[in-house]
DNA sequence: GTCTATAGTTTGATAGAC
DNA sequence: GTCTATCAAACTATAGAC
């Protein structure tokens, strides 16, 4: 019998991936032990197994759980009626993240340099974390009428939100995300 | 007898620092052992143990390494009439550096994030590796008349400078660099 | 100063009982 | 599906001969 739905906690498989993802933000890929995860999962070491067959095979779970994330995050700043609008509200939900930028760094960006670092089974992957963000910047873009110029305009975004959580985190200062975030917003009101 | 002087390659102390330093940057601190860099420097492993007492005192010898280089980098931009020609100085050695931005990341930026993510011993030194391109940047903003903005000014550059190299890493195109080099170029010319 | 051998621990992964 | 016990390999670090 399946070990979710209406009960208290989340199923096993979802409970792994979850600590796998927080773990792996905390201290990195590398440095993340199964023992970790399936400790702060509350699973016996050797039922990680069950659920997937290697640690590579985990932390693709754990992409495709960021990519829902990620997603969801778009799907909320789409509720908006001009496209610039939206990327302002893009913008608007990455303040509320501030704290957890400052502790750990940005979650995909973190993820991403990971997986960058990781051996050939994955260094192809990180690609996957940024490319949602990147065609929905790029559609806002557009519809903003900005053409042939919306992919760039997209990569330099999100470059600024890369940039600025690293040094976020790097420095220890909210103020320093804050501030290039609103740095952002002028540029963005700037291209209407 | 020391083993380095007019000979033909560096000391023991030197290689096993620039074997580490291009280990960890290729594969990430967490996951380069000291076997391998012992290797790569061509010294036995039992050895290594004579020049640094643990694995930290070897990378916190790595990181002094990487101050070293960004001083000479910001000395060799330096020779420039005035203060923002030494800034697009600054950015044209960054342009030189793309082909192993896009094969590595930045070394600075990914070594950060190492750093960021390792134990408590070494989770305060990340903002040494960015300490002294933070500094002259807001110098030259200060003698270019940008007062108090300076320090702010400074930030925002660096954090352009790293989410470029990021994502230009994790996009495996060295054209999101040079774009992101060229809008800087463009910031620069537009704050003179 | 140099190097071999190895201690002691942790890791990813497996075997096999239930 | 679940869990204990454990393997084989890799790791940081040390001991001790030279």
């Amino acid at each position: 019998m399946p070990d979710s739905l209406p009960s208290g906690r989340p199923n096993k498989r979802d409970r792994l991936i979850s600590a796998a993802r927080d773990a792996i933000h905390c201290h990195g890929y590398a440095a993340t032990s199964l023992a970790t995860i399936a400790e702060a999962a509350d699973v016996p070491l050797g039922n990680v197994y069950y659920y997937f067959k290697t640690k590579e095979d985990l932390v693709r779970a754990v992409i495709e759980d960021h990519e829902a994330l990620i997603n969801a995050t778009l799907e909320t700043a789409a509720a908006g009626p001009t496209p610039l609008g939206r990327l302002h509200n893009f913008v608007a939900e990455l303040r509320k993240q501030s704290e957890v930028v400052v502790e750990h760094g940005c979650p995909l960006g973190c993820l991403g340099q990971d997986l960058d670092k990781a051996g050939p089974g994955l260094e192809n992957e990180s690609r996957r974390l940024f490319a949602a963000q990147l065609l929905w910047f790029e559609t806002q873009f557009r519809e903003a009428g900005k053409g042939e110029e919306s992919k760039a305009l997209a990569i330099h975004m999100l470059a600024c939100i890369q940039g600025a959580s690293a040094l976020c985190e790097r420095l220890s200062s909210a103020e320093v995300l804050t501030n290039e975030l609103d740095l952002l917003d002028g540029w963005l009101h700037q291209l209407a």
